[in-house]
DNA sequence: TAAAAGTAGCTC
DNA sequence: AGCTACTTTTAT
């Protein structure tokens, strides 16, 4: 006895749907029907994609079941693990599960929904309206505007049975094909079959008899083997030499094939890495190990290795690394070493791109996938190692819901493979090195640099004694000098620019008035280029205005700094020197990213300037001075991380000097130059920096002691968002013990973003089973957040607090 | 007095 | 979310 219903998530992301709904299941799909695979169901008046989540003979429902309508998939897209993954994922980050399976599946799988309008009544519509929308076809697009008269008017139509509302689910899910042939079975290839002199045709035959081929070649490939043209393929076809056909094909972007690589000898700090992470992948212990490494150590070789025990084992590998750090040059490393059996999953591919590449990983043709934060989810069978490359990276927390950290969903994916998870990092987050304190994760060292080349000499420049008339306040002498010197010796140079900070604004002279957002509590940003302020947080652009709107005063003057002023700076400091600028701004173009760098490369420029995005990844030999214009920025924020982040980034910039036969130096400027952060960065202290900063975590009551559940409350209205805000607090103290620590509700620091009011509530705490419960059941239960249009979003552990 | 605007409740 | 049925407001 097949089971009868079937218990659907349905594709609504409220609190109100975020439950299974029962389906009961035609006799015709019963078959086709199992859990994980996509269907469409009837849902109030619309249809709906859905998942199906469960099957049971009864259903939990009472009241009359309305029938899947269409079953999606072939197979499960989403395999037993993962849906239990999703439903996971989901609890512990307060998502909607229909979101936790959106974001496991390429974004070409997700449905895309039309509305369509159909005449059924004999006599065409009275009014002249209706007339012309009907005009050529009985059926028609639902008009995209429509008047409040002819919404009516519709409505009326409907009610007289004289006009239909249909809802069409289309699946955007496609495999890209080509045309293709293969050969016709027991056919006469003789010359005879075509007219002598058709010389193509006959060269065609010939080919075919002599040099016959099996299976099925795409037209353009069946051309160039026997050297005609497609046209005379398609001849063939119509000749009946050949069958038509179709195959899939891959969308292959990168196309890179690199020559194959061997396995590097490793060094003895390396082997001894590499055979405990062996050791553990072929015992199946879901072990975590911290792998802490300087930058150059080796770390990559390891993982390489690692993976290949995995694969010797018949299992597979994924390796997760940042974004930004995906660069030509790494996947080209794994390339090179896996060749075909790697999958590269990230944002540079279109949605048809990561749909075959998902593919090749679910169907098994790729064992080992490669990708940033979401390649978590890949849909890999027997996972034997999960590798996370930089793992302290904050892009590995997703900061919009569902707001998963990649981290954790690795070392629960692992628990169920009973695979081990390597984390690595030069600097490793307070948060994995605390654990390996305590013995959760094994720790492992790689302290040396291979070939022992030495880190870069490291000079820390005190900003606040560079002032004077003369002096340009972003470049000290000493940076300055070290530019020209390096210039000088046909060497090339990194200049990072922390973004923060760097945003210029437009002020009047006379009034001191400044261009802020209509939308937000922000000031406009001046972008000079486009001639235009812009709003970074909701996207408001309007002209520069000429005059002061407030006292009409025509001295309106920009000030504060843009990269592109810094840009405009140092080439008046060094006319001759060819500088390349990496932000936002120059790499929003696809692949601009990849161009900008592999320009720098080859030795287009002297000078790369840059923001965070050319701290990470880059690895060029030719690189001997690192400079970073304003280390602090990162300080001023208030935020528990700062000194880490600081410590990070500059740990990371420092170790880009002088990584090829030519010694580098660094050249920090600051404004404190006594900051600990900077100091220990200095130093490549990692360890230091670790225990002077867990003792300050520690009287601050911040992760890693206490766990934290930042709560953002927002609405149009500020006294609701405030009043809620409150309310919401007030409820959540009696669902903590006493160790919890509760503070707020206060506004947000920008409290006003595209009209909304945000306002915050941060739950520090150390253990505390019923809250998450507890919060879930707080927010289901009130009706008073919807009717006030409130939206509460929850944050655990989250990255950033503002 | 009818139309427009607001809002509460539901979707298997 | 998107839809409907119902209530309150408001303009003619």
């Amino acid at each position: 006895m097949m089971a009868q219903t079937a218990q659907v998530i349905v594709d609504v992301a409220t609190r109100q749907t975020d439950q299974p709904y029962d389906y009961a299941i035609p006799e015709t799909l019963a078959d086709q029907v199992e859990p994980g695979v996509r269907v469409i169901v009837p849902f109030g008046r619309r249809k709906l994609q859905g998942f199906v989540v469960g099957l049971s003979d009864t259903a939990a429902f009472d009241g009359k079941l309305k029938a899947i309508e269409q079953v999606l998939d072939l197979t499960p897209v989403l395999d037993p693990e993962l849906l239990a993954l999703s439903k996971w994922v989901a609890t512990t980050t307060f998502s909607f599960w229909i979101a936790t399976m959106q974001t496991m599946l390429p974004a070409a799988m997700r449905a895309k929904y039309d509305r369509t309008l159909t005449w059924t009544a004999d006599e065409k519509p009275a009014d002249g309206w209706g007339q012309a929308l009907f005009r050529h076809a009985r059926t028609v697009p639902y008009p995209d505007t429509l008047t409040a008269a002819q919404t009516r008017q519709l409505r009326a139509w409907v009610k007289a049975d004289q006009l239909t509302v249909d809802y069409i689910v289309h699946n955007r899910a496609k495999a890209k094909t080509q045309k293709a042939v293969k050969l016709a079975p027991g056919k006469a290839l003789t010359s005879a079959a075509a007219p002598k002199n058709a010389k193509a045709q006959q060269k065609l035959l010939t080919g075919l008899q002599t040099k016959p081929f099996t299976g099925v070649l795409t037209q353009p490939v069946a051309a160039a083997r026997y050297g005609v043209s497609v046209a005379t393929v398609r001849l063939a076809e119509k000749a009946g030499w050949l069958q038509s056909t179709t195959v899939n094909i891959r969308r292959n972007p990168l196309a890179i094939r690199p020559e194959r690589d061997q396995p590097k000898r490793l060094t003895a700090d390396q082997q001894q890495a590499a055979d405990q992470f062996v050791a553990a992948v072929a015992a199946k212990t879901p072990q975590t190990f911290l792998l802490e490494g300087v930058t150059g150590s080796g770390k990559t070789e390891v993982y390489l290795q690692t993976i290949q025990a995995a694969l010797d084992d018949g299992r597979t590998a994924l390796m997760l690394v940042p974004e930004i750090a995906l660069t030509p040059q790494m996947v080209h490393r794994v390339l090179a070493r896996f060749g075909d059996a790697v999958a590269v999953l990230h944002s540079g591919l279109s949605d048809g791109e990561k749909f075959d590449e998902w593919r090749r990983i679910q169907r098994g043709e790729a064992r080992i996938v490669v990708g940033a934060r979401s390649a978590v989810f890949a849909p890999l069978a027997n996972i034997g190692v999960i590798i996370i490359d930089e793992e302290h990276e904050t892009s590995y927390k997703q900061d919009e819901a569902p707001r998963y950290h990649a981290r954790n969903v690795a070392l629960h994916r692992a628990k169920t493979f009973h695979c081990p998870v390597i984390l690595g990092s030069a600097t490793p987050s307070l948060e994995s090195r605390a654990r390996a304190e305590k013995g959760v994760y094994t720790l492992v060292r790689l302290p040396e640099r291979i070939n022992d080349r030495p880190l870069p000499p490291v000079h820390i420049i005190d900003m606040r004694k560079n002032s004077g008339a003369r002096v340009q306040p972003d470049f000290s002498p000493e940076l300055v000098a070290a530019l020209e010197n390096t210039l000088a010796k046909h060497e090339q140079s990194v200049l990072l620019l922390n973004r923060r900070g760097y945003s210029a604004q437009a002020m009047c002279r006379n009034c001191g008035w400044i261009a802020r957002c209509p939308n937000c509590d922000i000031s406009l940003t001046v972008h000079r280029a486009a001639r235009k302020l812009v709003c970074h947080y909701c996207g408001h652009e309007e002209p520069i205005p000429t005059r002061c709107p407030v006292c009409n005063s025509d001295k309106i003057r920009f000030f504060g700094t843009g990269t592109e002023k810094v840009e405009d700076t140092l080439q008046k400091i060094l006319p001759t020197a060819r500088i390349l600028r990496m932000d936002a701004d120059s790499t929003r173009k696809k692949g601009g990213h990849a161009r900008i760098l592999n320009a720098f490369g080859k030795g287009q420029a002297d000078i790369l300037l840059g923001t965070q995005m050319i701290a990470k990844g880059l690895d060029f030999p030719t690189v001997t001075l690192v400079g970073v214009i304003n280390a602090d920025t990162a300080l001023g924020m208030p935020d528990f991380r700062a000194s880490e982040r600081t410590f990070q980034l500059l740990t990371q910039v420092a170790g880009r000097a002088g990584r090829g036969s030519k010694p580098g130096s660094v050249i920090i400027q600051t404004y404190n130059p006594d900051h600990y952060a900077i100091q220990l960065a200095a130093r490549q202290d990692y360890e230091g920096f670790f225990r002077r900063e867990m003792r300050l975590r520690h009287q601050g009551k911040y992760p890693p002691y206490y766990y934290t559940v930042l709560l953002t409350i927002s609405a149009p209205s500020e006294t609701v968002t405030a009043q809620e805000s409150y309310r919401i607090a007030g409820d959540l103290k009696p669902l903590l013990s006493q160790t919890a620590i509760v503070l707020g509700p206060t506004p947000r620091s920008i409290t006003r973003i595209n009209n909304r009011y945000y306002y915050q509530i941060l739950v520090k705490f150390k253990k505390e089973p019923a809250l998450g419960r507890g919060l879930h059941n707080l927010l289901t239960n009130s009706q008073a957040l919807l009717k006030n249009k409130v939206q509460v979003a929850i944050d655990f552990e989250p990255q950033q607090i503002m």
